[in-house]
DNA sequence: GACTTGTATTGACAGTGGTCGATTCAGTGC
DNA sequence: GCACTGAATCGACCACTGTCAATACAAGTC
């Protein structure tokens, strides 16, 4: 291998955190999960998701938790059912991951 | 299963485009090389990333055509060396299916 | 207590994705 | 033409991920 013009600097920053967090963005069920919490007026029961989709129980659980450990939504059981909604620092989160990429561009 | 309370309304749109953008920053790597190409003055040569990267040469180029598949980064080949850009639209885009995501908040 | 219901977890499976060695392709120079 | 170099593709391996049936847990009702 060889250099072929200036010597060249790759971004040494460690993009590990972000990439876990757009990895929780990653799956289309997901995201209808997080757009309907960001809708919601309020919080949203999983029976709700487990109804309006195409997947069952567990499934849905399962993607539930992969955003819960990503801190994008949290969840709170009353009674027998559990609420979920958008984590208040869900999109400022998103929004500075988007930023720190790509920096100087006016993203929206 | 059974209702809890109001009849609930899951998002009906279709996220499988934005679910596939945001797939390909689902890589801590692939971060790297396009916050590499966001911050350089020009384009950037292949050889950089291999340079600048703990991955061996097939490896960086396929993360390269994610990035090109993704429409993210663009690349033009001269003599010997293929060069590569971030696309002219690529924070438009993602700011984009940010904002579709989480609707009203102030992202930036 | 036992029973029912909603949610989470477990286990298993198939499909996908990151990685690298080997090979092929593209372009230069001889 | 041939040899050399940089980049892309192929093939294989292994880890991870999405999915679901079965099970376990939590909370309410009887």
């Amino acid at each position: 291998m060889q250099r072929c013009c200036p010597p060249a600097q790759v971004d040494p920053s460690d993009r590990g955190e972000d990439a876990a967090l757009f990895k929780a963005l990653a799956d289309p069920h997901r995201l209808t999960m997080l757009a309907t919490l960001a809708r919601a007026s309020d919080e949203v029961c999983v029976c709700d998701f487990t109804g309006g989709l195409p997947l069952e129980q567990p499934t849905v659980s399962h993607h539930l938790r992969i955003l819960r450990d990503a801190a994008l939504v949290t969840c709170e059981r009353r009674g027998t059912w559990v609420y979920y909604r958008l984590a208040t620092d869900a999109g400022n989160r998103l929004g500075a991951a988007l930023r720190s990429l790509i920096p100087d561009k006016a993203l929206v």
